[in-house]
DNA sequence: TTGAATCTGTGATTTAATTAACAATATTTT
DNA sequence: AAAATATTGTTAATTAAATCACAGATTCAA
């Protein structure tokens, strides 16, 4: 069985909550106060806890250091995943340093860029390698995932050289469209499109 | 009529794809090959064509200029949209070089932020204001989007001061879910949810 | 301890988005 | 100029996601 796309996106939402709750000393919570925490509905939560099998202790809300597990077994993979940063500009500057140090599965531990003169810098403790290097220590370090924030004209390049080195997913924040084979996971960011569509609504309301 | 918010989305792609075929001095262009450009079918393209209303030579495929004129009307406003981007630590520096320059109807003007040390510097040529002047400078200059960049402990405290200053639309790139007024669009990014949605699918392949 | 109130879990329904199917039309081939 | 081919525009069908509606379970109040 595998969970609607949506419905991963919003457990990762919720985890987070979760957490900051139990750090505030609390122990449960209800299906509209975790609803009212993101914009959503409660209905809406509870379909999804439904999704991951989980059951409240009735009339007392959701346990929060069990629901935080079993979202943690759906979620995270056993030994955490190998992830690295590819093209250490402002961007890739800012995903590492924000990824670094924060309690997760996912361990970012390499970077790569071509500048030669960012080569064995460290950022945020993390090693930067020569972009002519990736193959090789994607595969000795066993990275599944890479994120890409690279200039434009490189990515397809690059791409290709992350798919030959076997990557399993793949995080593109460049506007160029990627092709990669069907058993990569990709996901898009694109900040243009983005703002080019909140622009659109803030144009023209919906509502 | 408003459109449906993929169809936004993949209209903003299609045009870079468009401008991108136009300076290599096509003139026409099939759906089957717009589709091709990104991950999607060509009945896919054509729906999003037909949303907006454009067709086409029959037979001879889509008139680059024509159609890359039609999305403008869409997705562009008039006199264009005045944008600020809040936090000028990594992220908001990459996301504002990312921008400026790009020919668009959404002009970054201003950047903003608490630390003393970057007021009046010049961050590819947009000005960084000290965040205690958000409102006057929003009003004064008209600002009506806001990418949202700050640390996630004052990203809630900066969102009331940003609607306070009437701002339209948001573009949350923290961890925070926001809560603003129903007035308000509001598209949120987080990286870490994307990351570990990238890392769920990785972990458990859906087809 | 009965009754009212509150909250969950889920089947049924609705809405939104995508895909299939195909008629209409222009172009090319013979 | 007839037949074959390629491409669009759109109706209908399908799939995915969100919402409604309500039974069941637990707690609280009297």
């Amino acid at each position: 069985m595998t969970l609607p796309e949506r419905t991963v996106e919003r457990l990762s939402e919720y985890r987070r909550s979760l957490l900051q709750c139990l750090e505030e000393g609390k122990t449960h919570i209800f299906s509209h106060e975790l609803a009212e925490l993101h914009h959503n509905t409660a209905v809406q939560v509870r379909r999804d806890i439904m999704f991951i099998g989980y059951t409240s202790m009735q009339r007392k809300g959701y346990d929060l250091r069990e629901l935080v597990d079993v979202i943690g077994d759906i979620l995270d993979s056993e030994r955490g995943l190998n992830v690295a940063v590819i093209g250490i500009g402002n961007l890739g500057r800012a995903v590492t340093t924000y990824f670094v140090g924060k309690r997760s599965k996912l361990n970012i531990i390499a970077t790569f860029d071509v500048d030669t003169t960012k080569i064995d810098r460290v950022i945020s403790g993390v090693k930067c390698y020569p972009l002519s290097r990736l193959n090789e220590v994607v595969k000795a370090q066993q990275i599944s995932i890479a994120i890409l924030t690279v200039p434009a004209d490189s990515a397809a390049e690059v791409t290709a050289q992350l798919v030959e080195a076997d990557i399993k997913g793949l995080m593109n924040f460049t506007t160029v469209p990627l092709n990669v084979p069907p058993d990569v996971y990709l996901d898009e960011f694109d900040m243009i499109t983005s703002l080019e569509k909140v622009a659109y609504f803030v144009k023209s309301p919906q509502n």
